[in-house]
RNA sequence: GCUGAUGUAGCUCAGGGGUAGAGCACUUCCUUGGUAAGGAAGAGGUCAUGGGUUCAAUUCCCAUCAUCAGCUCCA
């Protein structure tokens, strides 16, 4: 007999070899039913695998991470087994299971490929060779065997996936007539694939690289209920209704036009509105921190590229430099402001008793992005960051880095954005090459991030080789609507332009010194930050955010007149305002304006007008009752001043 | 940049080798209505652009541009 110790620490004993679905049927039918996988001693393994000795245990059900893996780790094996069966002779790559479903990449051999259409034929036979509730077997084999196996079935990916391995013995697993190199864990058997969906098809790189062969991917996702997959599909089509472009384009916010430009957004009058609120809204807080507002040209020598490294690095990627009459004479658009902002600093000289200074700018900056990167605001080719440079003394670099967060955090905290992750990105210690600077220098600010976020008590991620070529950073992650990651916030540390400027310091001791320089940008950029705003708040933006705060409707055309009474007043009271004067019925004006989501929506007829109110309607929220023109425009003020305490 | 898909009216979309259609929006008229679509009429399109095939191309083919999904990249 041996011992199996549960999550709640009790203890069970069961005879030798046991496995982890017999577990789960001792202790309930029901619990058998849903499990999926099992940790033993802290790796995950199949239910089917016999359990020799004493253990720790843990069953996965679908709502845990581990169970989904499973399942979805064998729906990928299952579509490869099918795409064998219709495709003969398909190469296989790697087919793993994601945050959402799973993939496989294939390759289709040379002038092959498929589409769309065929989406539908490789899912029925994944649905039939699902029914046939073939067991998912488990073998170990050693790596002569497996490359041999690979060999004779002629995959050439595999063969260089076993050859890397490095580990003793090699796991095959199998299920019908199909068999894949594998760690594991799968589910019992197909027969718990219930629904499945495949939902794209792309290129992608052969382990990532672009140099490499592009294989096929194939998307899906697949589910135990049919259920769950309809449920799913819906969440799906409403998560595509907050996409910022569709709202960006129906809330009349931004458009883009190819006459102008990919990648190169024209902000309209109601976006523009917007991103003027935050814009002085940040202005006002990076005030209260201490900030002072510069402004810099669009452009700038090469030289000064060249003097920051920025060229060197980026130069082949980026607009080409702007010539002029002047023979030999070269302007770059500007793709970062840092280097401006080194100019400023060395427009005279400084004492350590001037640091820090905090030089911000909304600076418009231009990258030459791939075209194939382009994505609505998140990813453009001229942007505008809400910049800053700190420059300070080395002792005061964690204080600073502290600051920061706080103006991140208060952001955020406005904006009601929770769902954030902080990731410290580090350089990579296998190949230092990429970055320039010492590793003195490097380990420093490394520290220094490091500290600063522990102090704030900010739960971080870290990530190796991710940090900027000069320096490391902390960056606020947010996911969109579905689901893709992006960065918005970010805080770095720089040594580098401080040596490349050669900027200096007086310090008490009479000597000069480098100051450190500090990149942030509690935004990241305006484009992408109304991007994500706008899928969070799905268009519905916060009374003191939005374009429009309120829109006046008359019941008929009568009351036009006391309809623009109204307006003046609350223009007057500096409430954004509109009249919706159309001749329409009060029922098409509440719809229309409800889609345009305007905060507050006032009817007026002949009641408000003979005692000179208005009767007052929330976006969502429907009839708040009536109210006079005074007591409505302080209670705006109100929930506006209430929103803007919070902050 | 790469792979695949898409591109028809301001918007959302249907259609299809014989020079185009709906709903919404827009204009005019009727209606003057009390909390999510009142009625009628009208106007609006080189069917992304450039080539090719054809008696004939918006439709088929090729290229380009743009958009979408993913990969790679992201100072």
């Amino acid at each position: 007999m041996i011992k199996i110790t549960f999550p709640d620490q009790s203890v069970r004993e069961y005879q030798e070899g046991v496995t982890g679905l017999e577990i789960a049927k001792s202790i309930s039918n029901s619990l058998a039913n849903e499990v999926l996988s099992i940790s033993v001693d802290g790796e995950t393994w199949d239910l089917t695998r016999a359990i020799l000795g004493n253990a720790s245990v843990k069953l996965y059900k679908w709502d845990d991470e581990e169970g989904k893996h499973a399942f979805w780790h064998s729906s990928a094996h299952l579509m490869a087994e099918a795409l064998e069966a219709i495709y003969p002779g398909v190469k296989l790559g790697i087919g793993p299971s994601i945050e959402n479903g799973f993939y496989y990449d294939i390759d289709l051999g040379d002038g092959k490929s498929i589409s769309d259409a065929d989406l539908p034929k490789i899912e029925n036979k994944m649905v039939e060779l699902a029914r046939t509730k073939s067991p998912y077997s488990r073998r170990d084999i050693p790596k002569e065997e497996a490359l041999s196996y690979f060999t004779q079935k002629g995959d050439p990916y595999k063969i260089e996936l076993i050859t890397d391995l490095t580990d003793g013995t090699i796991s095959f697993y199998s299920q019908g007539n199909f068999t894949d190199l594998c760690r594991g864990p799968h589910l019992p058997d197909t027969s718990y694939i219930k629904a499945i969906k495949l939902l794209s098809i792309a290129g992608a790189y052969w382990r990532g690289n672009e140099k490499n062969k592009q294989l096929t991917r194939i998307y899906g996702v697949s589910f135990p209920k049919q259920k769950m997959l309809e449920e799913y599909l819906v969440m799906l089509e409403q998560a595509k209704l907050r996409d910022h472009r569709k709202l960006g384009k129906e809330l009349e916010l931004f458009t883009f036009s190819p006459r102008v430009g990919q990648g190169l957004p024209l902000w309209l009058p109601k976006g523009a509105k917007l991103r003027e609120l935050l814009e002085n809204f940040l202005k006002k807080v990076q005030k209260e921190y201490g900030y002072e507002q510069v402004i810099t040209p669009h452009i700038g020598q090469k030289e000064l590229y060249v003097t920051s490294g920025h060229y060197e690095k980026y130069g082949k990627d980026s607009f080409q430099p702007i010539k002029t009459p002047q023979d030999g004479e070269e302007f770059l658009l500007k793709p970062m402001n840092c280097p401006h902002h080194c100019e400023i600093y060395r427009s005279k000289p400084h004492s350590y008793k001037d640091l820090p200074i905090r030089m911000a700018e909304f600076g418009t900056v231009y990258r030459y992005e791939q075209s194939g990167e382009l994505h609505g605001l998140t990813r453009v080719r001229g942007f505008t960051q809400d910049d800053a440079h700190l420059f300070c003394r080395a002792d005061q670099i964690k204080e600073e880095f502290i600051k920061v967060i706080d103006i991140i955090f208060r952001i955020f905290k406005a904006l009601d954005f929770k769902d954030y992750v902080a990731q410290i990105s580090l350089r990579d210690p296998n190949n230092k090459e990429k970055y320039i600077g010492s590793d003195e220098n490097w380990d420093k600010a490394e520290s220094a991030i490091i500290e600063a976020a522990q102090e704030k008590g900010l739960k971080t991620t870290v990530e190796l080789g991710e940090a900027a070529f000069y320096g490391p950073k902390l960056d606020f992650m947010v996911k969109d609507a579905i689901g893709r990651k992006w960065q918005l916030g970010t805080i770095q540390v720089d040594y580098n332009l401080p040596e490349r400027f050669e900027l200096e310091y007086m310090g008490a001791d009479n000597q000069k010194h480098r100051p450190v320089m500090i990149h942030r940008a509690p935004f990241g950029s305006m484009e992408r930050f109304v991007a994500v705003l706008i899928e969070h708040t799905a268009g519905k933006f916060p009374l003191w955010l939005a374009p429009d705060q309120v829109v006046i409707m008359p019941i008929s055309e009568k009351f036009n007149d006391y309809g623009k009474k109204v307006l003046n007043f609350l223009n007057n009271s500096d409430i954004r305002t509109l009249l919706d004067d159309r001749n329409e019925k009060i029922g098409k004006k509440i719809r229309d304006n409800e889609l345009k989501k305007i905060p507050y929506l006032l009817i007026i007829g002949e009641k408000e007008e003979a005692d000179g109110s208005v009767s007052v309607r929330k976006q969502g929220d429907g009839d708040k009752g009536s109210m006079s023109l005074e007591e409505f425009a302080s209670f705006i003020n109100n929930e506006i001043g209430t929103q803007l305490k919070e902050i």
